[in-house]
DNA sequence: GTCAATTCACATGAAAGAGACCACGGTCTAGTG
DNA sequence: CTAGACCGTGGTCTCTTTCATGTGAATTGACGA
């Protein structure tokens, strides 16, 4: 029986008509031919690593702009050119390239410089050892012949914010007890005021150059999606504009580019997926608000039981407040503190401190499950006012999630 | 009525502890020739 | 004699607690008109 529905529905498979003819094209992954409307930057950043052809020490740089705004695509893809270049010309570049916002590679200073060192082909153990020997073994890989070694610090400002500018510090500091090499460093950052609050030295060693990258508007936008749609999609299958839509779309949320091709091969897929024969307006709102689910899902699930065990209280208190439609009345720390202590015996979870819960309640607003707002109501206190962030259509199924991570046997 | 002081209910910071992970060097043990 | 097992020490890292300090406006109460 069961074997055959699915030869069925493999075989539907397979004859379905696609409309994708590459869907990587999509993925925030690929690496277009072309960057259209990033030129003058692509220039600049070019003059500045261009010193390296010459083994010059190219000019620290910072590049800094909202997400999607192809700060990475474009820095990968000059190091690439450039890294190229000097191959032919027989000149020693070594361009290295970390992610500083991976959980669990590049998040410390001890793991940043691991992560290096592994990308120059060395062995370094996840802990164990003291920092100022991973920087030890760092510069002797990196002393070990004349060259010229671009750093790129992708999310820069997410390691500043974890654990504080020393490691900008060493590494800018770095190149006075090199002999044979040079280092220059590239860094990324999504945060427009993150040099502010930077030791005033690093600040002006890093940002010797500083390159801005303004969001996408809408045509930009546009441009963009048309050039990777004709690729991704078979001819003719979109719709008049579903493209405009996107773009739209995405311009709003501060036009994140990333954001507006997901969106548009999320859209195919639910296009697909309906047996559709064209890519339309409607499937847009679908993508998007499975786009959201999909976010908020992933996110709740993959936290730790406490944080579950926060936000479960807090949509217990809100759905509470909702029933008695009482719209004047919101949610404090303390209210969701009193519930969240009571589910905790309930489910035999040890209880954290209410200045744990604190923080974890201002985590769970910086993933945007939950909106915090601090708020002082005069003589009664001072404290954050909290509304859930989580769509309806989402909330039910979130709840559901919850419970079953959590343990609630009814 | 006006003004400064008070007061609440937390927010926010700093420091330090617990416990997991790990490297390294030294010591012990059992197996080998 | 040697490889491997087994410590003890010292390191990182995350999550957490403890202690301390900060904070914005409603409230209070003294003051003067």
């Amino acid at each position: 029986m069961k074997g055959v529905r699915l030869k069925g529905f493999f075989e539907n498979f397979l004859n379905k008509e696609f409309l994708f003819s590459n869907k990587q094209v999509l993925q925030s992954n690929y690496d277009p031919e072309s960057i259209p409307h990033r030129d003058q930057q692509i220039e600049q950043i070019a003059n500045i690593l261009g010193s390296s052809l010459l083994y010059q020490k190219p000019s620290n740089l910072f590049c800094y702009g909202e997400t999607g705004t192809g700060k990475t695509l474009i820095i990968k893809s000059v190091a690439r050119d450039l890294l190229a270049t000097a191959k032919e010309k027989g000149i020693n570049l070594e361009v290295l390239y970390t992610n500083c916002k991976l959980k669990n590679t590049a998040d410390t200073e001890y793991r940043v410089i691991a992560e290096l060192i592994r990308a120059m082909g060395g062995e370094v153990p996840k802990t164990g050892l003291p920092t100022q020997e991973v920087y030890r073994i760092f510069t002797h890989f990196v002393d070990s012949k004349k060259q010229l070694v671009l750093l790129i610090l992708d999310e820069i400002d997410q390691l500043v914010a974890k654990t504080g500018d020393e490691i900008l510090y060493t590494l800018t500091r770095m190149n006075s007890e090199l002999k044979n090499a040079q280092i220059s460093i590239i860094g990324i950052s999504n945060n427009l005021v993150f040099t502010d609050n930077l030791d005033p030295r690093v600040k002006s060693s890093l940002s010797e150059e500083e390159i801005n990258f303004h969001p996408y508007n809408a045509l930009q936008l546009q441009d963009i999606l048309n050039q990777r749609a004709k690729e991704a999609f078979k001819p003719e299958v979109i719709e008049m504009g579903v493209i405009e839509k996107c773009a739209a779309y995405a311009a709003r949320e501060h036009g994140d580019a990333r954001r507006a091709l997901e969106l548009l091969r999320v859209a195919g897929e639910v296009a697909e997926r309906n047996d559709e024969k064209k890519l339309m307006i409607k499937h847009i709102d679908v993508a998007e608000e499975k786009i959201e689910k999909d976010r908020v899902l992933d996110i709740i699930s993959t936290q730790p039981k406490q944080h579950q065990a926060v936000l479960y209280s807090i949509m217990k208190i809100n759905e509470e407040t909702e029933e008695i439609k009482n719209k004047g009345e919101s949610l404090f720390t303390g209210d969701i503190y009193e519930l969240y202590k009571k589910f905790c015996s309930e489910i035999r979870l040890r209880p954290l401190t209410q200045r744990r819960v604190s923080d974890i309640i201002s985590e769970l607003d910086m993933l945007g499950i939950i909106n915090g707002k601090v708020v002082s109501n005069g003589r009664y206190g001072r404290t954050r006012k909290i509304a859930l962030a989580i769509q309806n259509t989402t909330k039910s199924k979130a709840k559901e999630t919850l419970e079953k991570s959590l343990g609630f046997s009814k």
